[in-house]
RNA sequence: GUCCCCAUCGUCUAGUGGCCUAGGACACCGGCCUCUCACGCCGGUAACAGGGGUUCAAACCCCCUUGGGGACGCCA
């Protein structure tokens, strides 16, 4: 039988980390056995769901290269077929109408607590046959006795007490159906054989065990994957940083690094770390999973994100340098400078905002070049200034303005003065850059161009006086 | 509190009874390279939570303790 996957977010807010990962997984299941990956939009809480948050979740998907089969289900518009469900069981007797109200059942898990036990609906309603009524619920008529266990895909053997689980509500007083019903009428319509989720769902899987066979349904395999945690060990969340796939988009991350991160966080295939999309595919195996959390480490992401940076085409990197660029106001660079100056970032990047911060003053109007006053103190000295003056003129001529000619005729006017590169190094960097840092000089200067090289040097010069 | 789950370097992990004086990666610390900053290369520090078993042999199996996480919704 063909494997069937499927991702399931709430369209309630962005794509999370934690989401994304299981996503991944999900998804990596399905193309690794040449199954089909699924996606439902679980929008029945439809006050916190919002058409934007949808779009905003596909448009993370397809930027991590996430496709899915078919076009996404969405549960609100399968009311007719969630009570189809629970009418059955209502009709086979493994559902009941119960009239207590939230109070009451709150007040039923105060009471539990108080003696130690755990908080639960104590099933009053189970035996009094009550038929439909305003405000009433419909629960589950569950087994009061015995276990439920299943094996799980990547923690093994789990069991549970039924005793432990109380008479879930199914249908609220306005009809809607609840998570646990939702999403086991829709996994089995959607015909999924491999239900990959977080670990804070575990709990929740006996009773959609007990739901499967209330419903005469089969059961599809479980995996719970352990949660991703911050540093400090605990659940993701938003005080943890940035969070959701967009925000990663944002800072300047490839996609490819932020897939191949998360994929490695709570799975490994041996000691490799780096994985193309087509590597992924062809070794993904469920017994690579880990058990224990992880937590969450941006500086191994960072690394993975250069990683792949460095090993990019300069002319893929350069139109999302330019709009990196452009959020700092640097429009209008041509793609053939954007394609030079990643280049030459591309073993000094880990995320493009970084790139666009260090690149920018090749890009920016050369008197608004700022000179960091601590580089010119010390490098644009008097001593240095006929050097500059020569160079400027030799700069101002040479044919042709590339780095390897450049940086040969500066050492031959060097050779002739028994002079050392040092000598003229950083004062030429500090000229043309404003500071101490920048990639290789000549590379630098033949990307910065003649005309910009030139206004640099003469700025320079005049700062010496 | 109750239930469920987890437990190897700071972090991600390899390890499925002998190949382990525990391997890799990130980070960190040295060094080399060098026109700066990076890249790269070489080297180093660093872990089987504790205690009992089982076994000729345990990081690997069992039990307990401790620690951590998650769940206890008419949210998903």
């Amino acid at each position: 039988m063909s494997i069937v996957t499927r991702f399931a977010p709430s369209p309630t807010g962005h794509l999370h980390i934690g989401g994304a990962r299981t996503a991944i997984f999900s998804w990596l299941l399905a193309r690794s056995e040449g199954g089909r990956f699924l996606l439902r939009i679980e929008d029945t809480d439809r006050a916190r769901s919002s058409q934007e948050m949808t779009d905003a979740i596909l448009d993370s998907m397809r930027w991590l290269g996430l496709d899915w089969d078919g076009e996404p289900i969405f549960q609100s518009d399968r009311s007719e077929i969630y009570n189809a469900a629970i009418d059955r069981m209502l009709a086979e007797g493994t559902a009941y109408w119960c009239e207590c109200t939230p109070e009451e059942v709150e007040a039923m898990r105060e009471r539990a607590r108080a003696v130690g036990a755990k908080p639960k609906y104590d099933g009053r309603c189970r035996e009094r046959g009550l038929g439909p009524g305003e405000g009433r619920v419909v629960r589950f008529k569950g087994p009061l006795t015995g276990k439920t266990l299943y094996d799980d895909l990547v923690l093994g053997t789990v069991a549970v007490d039924n005793a432990e689980l109380d008479d879930m509500i199914l249908r609220r007083p306005d009809g809607s159906p609840t998570y646990n019903l939702a999403v086991v009428v829709d996994d089995n319509a959607m015909g999924v054989t491999h239900v990959l989720r977080g670990d804070d769902h575990v709990n929740n899987t006996p009773r959609q065990i007990l739901l499967y066979r209330a419903l005469g349904f089969a059961e599809p395999r479980f995996g719970h994957v352990p949660l991703i945690h911050g540093q400090d060990k605990k659940k993701l969340s938003k005080r943890h940083g940035a969070v959701s796939v967009m925000e990663y988009e944002r800072a300047g991350y490839l996609p490819e690094a932020l897939l191949n991160y998360l994929v490695r966080l709570g799975w490994a295939s041996g000691d490799q770390e780096i994985f193309s999309r087509e590597e992924l595919i062809a070794l993904f195996d469920t017994a690579g999973f880990s058990k224990s959390a992880a937590a969450f480490d941006q500086a191994k992401l960072d690394w993975l994100n250069s990683h792949y940076i460095q090993n990019s085409a300069p002319d893929r990197l350069a139109p999302h340098l330019g709009r990196f660029l452009a959020e700092r106001g640097r429009t209008g660079v041509s793609l053939d400078t954007l394609t030079a100056i990643a280049a030459l970032y591309q073993p000094r990047a880990k995320t493009l905002v970084e790139m666009a911060e260090q690149a920018e003053f090749f890009v920016m109007p050369d008197a608004e070049l700022e000179y960091d006053e601590k580089a010119v103190a010390k490098f644009l000295t008097p001593e240095v200034k006929e050097h500059l003056v020569a160079l400027r003129a030799l700069f101002a001529t040479f044919e042709p303005f590339e780095a390897r000619a450049l940086e040969a005729a500066v050492q031959a006017y060097l050779d002739e003065r028994e002079l050392k590169f040092k000598v003229v190094a950083q004062p030429i960097r500090v000229a043309v850059t404003g500071r101490t840092f920048s990639p290789g000089l000549f590379e630098t200067v033949e990307v910065l161009g003649r005309e910009s090289t030139l206004a640099r040097l003469d700025r320079a010069i005049a700062l010496i006086g």
